[in-house]
DNA sequence: ATTCTTGCAAACGGTTTGCACATAC
DNA sequence: GTATGTGCAAACCGTTTGCAAGAAT
């Protein structure tokens, strides 16, 4: 995992049917190489010291293809825009990925204890469990997955 | 949880310490009979059918207003901006509350079954367990619960 | 009377889009 | 040579902000 160099990512590259650019192998490098999680605009940063005329456009293109194909992947947010619940108290929610619609899943967050290694150092305020997938409106038509 | 009124309405928002006017009771009780987690677009096209002056500012501001003082939740997104990963296998995330910085919580979400009722029709791809919190460095300096 | 809220419009910030030029294959 | 990717700048859209007028206590 440490000792990888350019042409196993321009294989990666490949494997995921992209064409290799410099920018797009500078791109997966920098996300690669980092467990942060960085944003966009991050990324641009970084890449920007070894490739100064690369442009805030490309990554924000580039990053939506390499989510495409399945080879990087896009923490949050869950939606595009925020959402409102007049229900308070912590409950699981259902995300439709075409239609975009939110059920509640459930109030059982705490009750049910989601057991996780090396939270050591981490102290939780909320936890929620957010499962993707399609409605009972929309399941059939899904085209990805 | 069917028969409320306009006096419970009042009394609610009053008990959370906040002034009372029509708008803000027009948007919660929009947001309180709707199970569909709008969000403040949809919430402000359902309120303007009965106050066709109401804009859409007071709409953001009132909701913020009700999510500070705990009367309403904000589903999502869970952070201001994308968030991109160059592991795909999927896995929990943590989130800072403070910082914004996302760490890893662990690989465990294909063994571990969550189990949850009322989801017949739902169609789950991806779930995931999103854990909010103070991250190490920012532990202590937190204002807000 | 004072403080808080509203409405409007402008600003903001992250993201997307259109197009001409450049590059990969 | 053809299809695809890049850079730039403008557009877009959800959200926030500033301020004067209005309403709540």
């Amino acid at each position: 995992m440490e000792g990888k160099n350019d042409k196993d990512f321009i294989a990666t590259l490949r494997d995921h049917g992209l064409q290799v650019t410099y920018q797009r192998l500078a791109i997966y490098q920098a996300l690669y190489y980092t467990k942060n999680h960085p944003s966009a605009e991050v990324i641009y940063q970084q890449v920007r010291k070894r490739f100064p005329m690369i442009s805030l456009g490309t990554v924000y293109k580039t990053l939506e293809k390499f989510f495409e194909v399945g080879l990087i992947q896009k923490v949050s947010p869950i939606t595009e825009v925020a959402r409102y619940d007049a229900v308070t108290h912590p409950h699981h929610h259902m995300v439709c990925l075409e239609c975009q619609s939110i059920q509640d899943a459930g109030e059982y967050v705490g009750d049910q204890r989601i057991t996780l290694p090396a939270i050591e150092g981490f102290h939780v305020v909320r936890q929620q469990v957010v499962l993707q997938g399609y409605c009972k409106g929309c399941k059939g038509n899904n085209g990805d997955n």
